[in-house]
DNA sequence: CTCTGTGCAAAACTTTTGCATAGCC
DNA sequence: GGCTATGCAAAAGTTTTGCACAGAG
């Protein structure tokens, strides 16, 4: 594969954001040091990182897809007051996909886990708005 | 709500139709005995019947959603190979919101878990086409 | 020089929505 | 009759793709 600076900069721009960025904000993130960069080119480079394996594209079950610089086997908890997306890694987790082959005979290969609820952040104003 | 025959024969054919189909698998299904049926009042009751619990929305990583007339706590497999859906209701899976609430302090409300890999099926078809 | 990547725009695909009309209660 | 649901078509949102040109090796 060729070096391009839109990569690079597409590469950079997931880890700088931290926060699981769509394209779209990738893209518009990109736009002051590469206003000429098209979303296109966004697309089709997280697309490309993330079959290579640099990047993991996270589905969500509603709006765009999200990009995540941490590629270990980790999982995903969706804030539904605040929208953040939080990182899980738990012990129980871990050894999944081999159980669930063991058990069914499926061959499992990957597997997806989103959780939706509310995050620590969010509890705690909904118990202060209460409070008013 | 008032009842529509619409609605009635969506219901039925997500039921009949078993494989977890999409909004376009089922207007395909229902315009044979509703040839005026349009793929918006799919979309509308489909959505609706998810939002009152009576069907369940499945998300997966690529393509449409999938309707599931099994509404009961369980998850899904997905075949690389042959496409095909499957139903998982493992013991491990069971406490999981409670375990991620507990030990993450994230008040998980719900979940989305979708393992990707080969079906026995497929696992067997792969055997038998390398034997050849 | 060659071949891959880019920018731009159009297209593909999924899902929602506005509006006039049909149909349930 | 009143109000909800439908059909139709347009729109919205996300992602891919065709093509001519630019840029890396």
């Amino acid at each position: 594969m060729k070096y391009s600076r839109q990569r690079e900069l597409i590469l950079n721009t997931v880890i700088r954001l931290k926060g699981h960025p769509t394209a779209d904000m990738v893209y518009r993130a990109l736009r002051d040091e590469l206003p000429n960069i098209s979303l296109g080119t966004v697309y089709r480079n997280l697309r490309l990182l993330s079959e290579m394996g640099i990047l993991r594209r996270i589905s969500l079950p509603d709006g765009a897809d999200r990009f995540d610089a941490r590629v270990d086997g980790h999982d995903h908890m969706v804030c539904t007051r605040c929208g953040r997306i939080f990182d899980i890694s738990l012990d129980i987790l871990s050894g999944l996909e081999q159980s669930v082959t063991d058990q069914t005979g499926f061959q499992v290969a990957s597997h997806s886990l989103v959780m939706e609820g509310l995050c620590k952040d969010c509890q705690i104003n909904i118990q202060k708005e209460r409070g008013i």
